[in-house]
DNA sequence: GTGAAAGCGCTAACAA
DNA sequence: TTGTTAGCGCTTTCAC
């Protein structure tokens, strides 16, 4: 229990060790070019003494900081509805923590906070930023790139100036789109519905045109724009039914929408799926499992893009590197991770 | 799109508005004692040069960070099968961002990963820790309190050595518990079962002690374990009718597992609530709404207790107040927040 | 292979 | 009120 009065330095272990203090930085940071019985002697007065570098200090001369920021520009509730970032997070810790980076997390409330984050990465607090921005109006992108700092996106980005080069992953909502139509067609469905989410948000338009790779444009009537929330999903499926009573399946843009259409369908007395077959979207537990009856949906490994994208961001050519200067770097500028058809009751 | 090539430092600063790099700290640590105009020029210089202060060179210098470590210690996938978290961090993160202090986020992934926490904090490279540990046995508050970083717990700590002195944010699980069972009571429902979470939790002790409270020892048949999982929720209802078939009131323990009794009881013909009655808790949304029936629940302010934490500890008398070294703070060790009842259809 | 010494950018005494 | 100066703890040339 004793308090922390102050902690040990680098030049307390250098005299208990007998040694100077850039020996014992050579050994605190991987031991390259002592010899071994130095090596051994520094390392048990580390440990005797309990010494913790100080990432300040250490900060100040290299200018690193092993320290990432997670941008999570969300000013709507979504992202609690959702435990989509939760796990985005933790690929993201994960792999942070295999590299030993700190994970910096800033939230953003609304436009207020825009120029806060904005300075702190400019700040040059951090290495590099990993940003989660959904829509097509967000300047925060802007501002990110202004600000110089490698940055890696989460969800492609909508924006189109030049935007070839931003660094982002993503999941394949299109090819998803597209597996859950073609599921429904397989089943025989011919009247197959689309409730979309907001098209300002790319994962709503990639989803968008992935029902059209399987059914064209025909029937402009079989689409209805919505929001992503239960309660959008009901006012869309109602005018679904208005607009096209005889409609025998539906893919929801999410499993929130699919919910809120799976209980228009059940108070309008359709059975689900013998008269209208359901596909929802990203598999949200535990909310897929527990609709009536449970959701046919299509899922993405939420964490493994986290992962990615932190991957990408440590791994990215240093600022020396040929062909960039680490913040615009390398060639393939965006992964896109697959889906999968996740089978349950309802299609 | 100046490359970071360097960033101006205090003496740029200093040197262009004509002063000394005194000066420019101050003004720049809220211009206390420097003179109108001087103040004035240095503001301008700050601006013209896009100056951010480096704060690892503060750091190094007033050994503090203004930044807080989360510690969210949840081997399972619970923490994201529950927008619970995520509520907390946003409201943590509001409370910290009114105070200028950054979020570290430490996310544990088990035992192994405690070293790694109980290091960092020990390391001195945050000024406290907001601390989420939900089992009983669980060895990191341990560690933590031994790192001697100023600590502040989500949910009643459980352990018992002289945890007197722990400060915690909790939600009255108790009394919430209480007002959902004494609403059953009120709707004439006499044999009231109660399915509860896994005991080694404190909220799932507490809502177990807040049912006893109301409805007394007397019927054990009517109480079952179960583990806060909508499946665990199915078992223990299945178990609980085959054990009290005339049973005509469920209080489940949170959310999940309500889902989970609505389930069964469907399935075994059970109307709700006309045969038996539910309540679950948390409000789980968009669970709470998206069941059928819709859930009567008990909501706890999640968000609010985040901030709440966020301030004790941002608040706490500093290392040179009277009546403490800040680490065991002052009297008042857990605040309680109040819970409500949300009326739907389950109850 | 090891040590001595020079800062990294900032704050905080202390002097002026 | 303002400036001068001495470090904070660490990494990193540069000698040895």
């Amino acid at each position: 229990m004793t308090e922390a009065a102050s902690r040990p330095t680098l030049e307390a272990v250098a005299a208990r060790a007998g040694v100077s203090r850039a020996t014992v930085s050579r050994v605190v940071n991987g031991g390259e070019g002592v010899r071994e019985p130095l090596v051994e002697r520094v390392r048990q007065a580390v440990e005797e003494l309990g010494y913790v570098p100080n990432q300040a200090a250490r900060s100040l001369v290299t200018r690193r900081h092993d320290a990432v920021a997670v941008v999570i520009a969300e000013p709507e509730d979504r992202v609690f509805a959702d435990p989509f970032f939760a796990r985005q997070l933790r690929g993201i810790s994960k792999e942070l923590t295999a590299h030993d980076n700190q994970l910096v997390l800033l939230l953003t409330e609304g436009r207020d906070d825009h120029a806060r984050v904005a300075r702190y990465l400019a700040g040059g607090h951090v290495d590099g930023a990993l940003v989660f921005s959904l829509h097509l109006d967000d300047p925060l992108p802007g501002l990110i790139r202004h600000a110089g700092v490698p940055t890696v996106f989460g969800g492609r980005p909508g924006w189109s100036d030049g935007a070839g080069r931003a660094a982002y992953v993503d999941s394949d909502n299109r090819g998803g789109a597209r597996a859950a139509v073609r599921h429904l067609a397989d089943l025989g469905r011919t009247r197959i519905a689309h409730i979309t989410g907001p098209l300002d948000q790319t994962s709503a338009a990639d989803r968008l045109d992935g029902y059209r790779d399987v059914v064209g444009h025909a029937e402009p009537l079989l689409v209805v724009e919505s929001d992503f929330t239960p309660g959008g999903g009901e006012r869309a499926m109602r005018a679904l039914l208005d607009r096209v009573p005889g409609l025998d399946a539906v893919f929801a843009a999410n499993d929130l929408t699919a919910a809120g259409a799976l209980r228009v369908l059940r108070e309008r007395g359709r059975r689900v799926p013998d008269d209208v077959a359901v596909i929802g979207f990203d598999d949200m537990l535990p909310l897929a499992e527990q609709t009536d009856p449970p959701l046919t949906t299509v899922r993405q490994d939420i964490e493994e893009m986290g992962r990615l994208m932190a991957r990408m961001l440590l791994h990215r050519p240093g600022p020396g590197a040929p062909g960039g200067d680490g913040a615009e770097a390398d060639a393939a500028a965006g992964v896109v991770l697959p889906t999968t058809l996740i089978r349950r009751a309802s299609a």
